[in-house]
DNA sequence: TATTGTTATACTCTATAACTATA
DNA sequence: TATAGTTATAGAGTATAACAATA
């Protein structure tokens, strides 16, 4: 069999599941979950975005964007503005949405901190750029 | 609102969401899910381990863990091997198991340079170590 | 008492396909 | 024709709680 301790997809799950595991943990509080935080992350990275843009910035469907922007529509955190083109919706944050996402971040951070504590501040410098690089590359090849 | 940019939660979790969706797409194939071959390919790692064992490797329970090994098992990819303790399994890759994981490994190998093609060969190398020690750090947590 | 596996049940997240309204 | 959103349906993956058998 091949070298699993070489294969990036392999490394990088384990990785993700544990990451995970722990911002679930970290969520638990707020009754959110990672999935919904990362949607309220990109909405306000992209204020006034459509739900296909969502779905494409999430590698998610229409479909699937749309549920979950339900979702965080019912919970008061998301509203559906008018966007210029009347089949589509500007997604915004409330302002409960943008607090609640503050606290949550707050939360979130600790969890990142005790991931990265073996790192070296140089190597969680480098590791946060060339994740960001890869993510923006992807985001690239999706969108 | 705090810097996105500086979120490894954030950051990992768009990284992962795309280099799943790549998976999924090399996997699509062989009717199987990025979720299926992990636990193969921790079995493979770790052969005789029990449900509970590999549910720690997974961050998933006992109970969710055993619905993997059911379909696994079904499948004829993975058996259930008597163990030293009666109460549990052994789990073992069947020869149909191990070569169709070799299978699956190279097409998962070829997204994976698709993923890392705008890396330097010296930032692959860099970010594979950085990310086992992660997820060698974070199993110790968790198992 | 604690642990392994198991069963039953439910929830989150995602997918596909088909529909509507508008471009 | 193509696109944004929607609806209906289905499946994968996970969780919790409670149970039996064994340590």
């Amino acid at each position: 069999m091949q070298d699993l301790e070489k294969s990036f997809g392999y490394q990088l799950r384990l990785l993700h599941l544990e990451a995970d595991r722990r911002a679930r943990q970290a969520l638990d509080a707020f009754g959110m979950t990672p999935a919904r935080v990362t949607a309220l992350l990109v909405i306000a990275a992209h204020t006034g975005c459509t739900q296909t843009a969502l779905g494409e910035a999430l590698s998610i469907n229409r479909a699937s964007a749309m549920k979950m922007v339900n979702a965080l529509e019912t919970l008061g955190l998301v509203s559906r503005e008018p966007a210029a083109d009347p089949r589509a919706h500007a997604l915004t944050l409330t302002a409960a949405g943008g607090k609640a996402l503050d606290a949550m971040l707050d939360a979130l951070r600790k969890a990142d901190e005790e991931m990265l504590a073996p790192l070296s501040p140089e190597a969680r410098q480098d590791l946060l750029a060339t994740i960001r690089l890869l993510a923006v590359q992807a985001g690239r090849g999706a969108g």
